[in-house]
DNA sequence: TGCGACATCCAAAGCGCTTTGGGAGCGATT
DNA sequence: AATCGCTCCCAAAGCGCTTTGGATGTCGCA
């Protein structure tokens, strides 16, 4: 059994389809005793009005597009992606919007953003993982196209709307801090530096120590997927180091574990031989102890950023004319177990 | 500018409409010589058919949706999800679908499934985190829309298309290989029981120790989020029992990273002291080792299973009369370095 | 009594596409 | 020369909704 029409609830009711979608859509010229006989035949009936057909009627499609880049180089399919559209999700059934998914293989992607856009499926993007100098913007405004930006891309030409953790400060505060506890040799494992928000994250680290006068150290830096065994390599080959850190600073707290893992391993015990400081996303399956964090952490809800792009998605979408929109978003340092000062007896 | 519609295209071509759209899809009544003309103007225009148009049209929406029960109780937007939707989504792309999600709290499944099927946004649904009698299988059936559940519900009445890994053999083959090793106390970390898939691998547990007549102890069995936390948790109250389990088997490889966390800080060596096998979901970014595995797992790609799913919905939305399909995927046992012959010297 | 104002409803067009049911043109057949 | 059978194209209807532009009826007021 279909669904029931639009023209069949008004046969029904002997009015016309016109009445009745007036009614339902709570236009004036209408009679308040027919909109509620149509309401109660509406509910009765299930009826829901065919959103193909509103789409096309009115031009809406009253959806969200999230685009998900996939390169064989790297994965954005990630655990931030899961709790981002969570965030997002919220927003969306709220009022009422649908998402929809693509999978863009990097090679298609300027072709997979057109065909977005003729083929009608939604009224708005949301950029996922931004790198430097990211071509997608450039493309999606010139496409007209209302999108909101998950990050930043530095370099971009255009104005456009973006949500973002302020990494740069999240990462400089951290370094900051382990300075402050009288660490000196400080390991950096980084995000893929391609990504724009581990280009920041590192430049909040240089920066902060160039602020005391130190210099960076190549072997205290890496970047790459951030994975429990990225953590667990380059605290492995760190810790190896004539010089080892005393203290590591994480992009994510999977790295962080598996730096953690390592650290056990030689023997030393981690917040009193060695400090680590990671980003905590706040992910729903991965967290950071519960009351009390575990890691000390710059942390910062990717569920909360999804909701915020979300949001200024559908306000941007309802008044396209407006100027581009920012969100910056603070991480706050939580201290927890894994921080202590730096030991001053040489190992 | 927006995009070029056809019947603009038919007009530039001095054609109508129809034979545009007839040569553009390939049948059979149009000159070749005008087809390829078609066709190269429509790539030129980058013209792309209005899908909202071709959805009312057609009756065929060319989108399937994946409904993520949210609830306050625990979390289905987890690890598993993206990977299982970077697999399906790698099958719809190549066949020309959308995939649209809707988080729908648990309490309003009913009415949102009911919604779906009237607003006709989706062609079929791929059903998550099936629960014991999970009553969303008889709805859909009873809805008439097409549908592929990921897992299986224990106790449903009627008959419905699923794809599984099979949790009770793989469980039970882990148990076995753990019997064999000469463990005689072994732990089950397991995930939440009202998800049927840790019901399915609790009984495939229980029946390799009833197969060797040893019975369960339920200080040994613990259900959860499958976290590091929750690892580390059932590890520590465990290992201070008076006969403390040699072995773990762990629903996921967080878990499995908390209680080898755990049997470290205790001083005891995995793959020797203590044993650990886990499931291996092979998530992209939560990799249990390279080349070699890193903990003894059954193993089971949960992309996979997203292409598999999304595979079969696409056949069944081909063919809707056909009879419910099933496909069992089997996990395969993989050697690490976490499991050893149990200690004979009591500790 | 007549007329404008208002309230309430409806017919019809249109959104961009597919699809049914022809129809014109043309060479081949009788 | 009339007919048949193709090939190739088109007009028009329809998918389910919104929206424009009336139509009808009722009421108040001069």
């Amino acid at each position: 059994m279909p669904p029931i029409t639009l023209k069949q609830l008004a046969a029904e009711l002997g009015l016309s389809p016109t009445t009745v979608s007036r009614a339902l859509n709570g236009y004036p010229e209408v009679n308040e005793q027919t909109r509620a006989r149509v309401a109660q035949a509406a509910t009765r009936h299930h009826y829901r009005p065919n959103t193909r057909a509103k789409a096309l009627a009115t031009g809406r499609a009253m959806a969200i597009g999230h685009i998900i880049p996939i390169s064989t180089q790297h994965e954005i399919v990630n655990p931030i992606f899961a709790d981002f559209i969570a965030g997002a999700g919220e927003v969306y059934s709220r009022e009422g919007y649908d998402m929809v998914l693509s999978l863009v293989p990097d090679a298609e992607q300027t072709r997979a953003y057109r065909e977005i856009r003729a083929k009608g499926t939604v009224d708005g993007i949301i950029v996922h993982g931004p790198k430097e100098d990211d071509p997608r913007i450039a493309l999606l405004a010139e496409l007209g196209m209302p999108f909101v930006v998950h990050g930043r891309a530095t370099g971009a030409k255009v104005p456009y709307s973006w949500v973002d953790v302020n990494n740069t400060r999240a990462f400089q505060r951290a370094t900051e801090f382990l300075l402050d506890l009288g660490h000196r040799r400080i390991a950096l494992v980084n995000g893929l530096e391609f990504m724009d928000f581990a280009i920041r994250r590192r430049h909040g680290y240089e920066a902060a120590l160039a602020a005391r006068g130190l210099a960076t150290d190549p072997a205290l830096m890496v970047q790459g997927e951030m994975t429990e065994a990225q953590g667990a390599h380059a605290a492995r080959a760190m810790l190896a180091l004539a010089h080892p850190p005393t203290a590591f600073l994480c992009s994510s707290l999977l790295s962080a574990m598996g730096v953690r893992r390592e650290v056990e391993a030689h023997g030393l015990r981690l917040g009193r031989d060695v400090s680590i400081v990671t980003h905590d996303d706040e992910l729903g399956y991965l967290r950071n102890g519960e009351a009390e964090p575990i890691f000390t952490a710059t942390r910062s809800s990717v569920r909360e950023a999804g909701r915020r792009c979300a949001q200024m998605l559908l306000g941007i979408i309802a008044d396209p004319a407006s100027a581009p929109r920012h969100e910056m978003l603070e991480a706050v340092l939580v201290v927890g177990r894994s921080t202590a000062p730096a030991p001053t007896i040489a190992r």
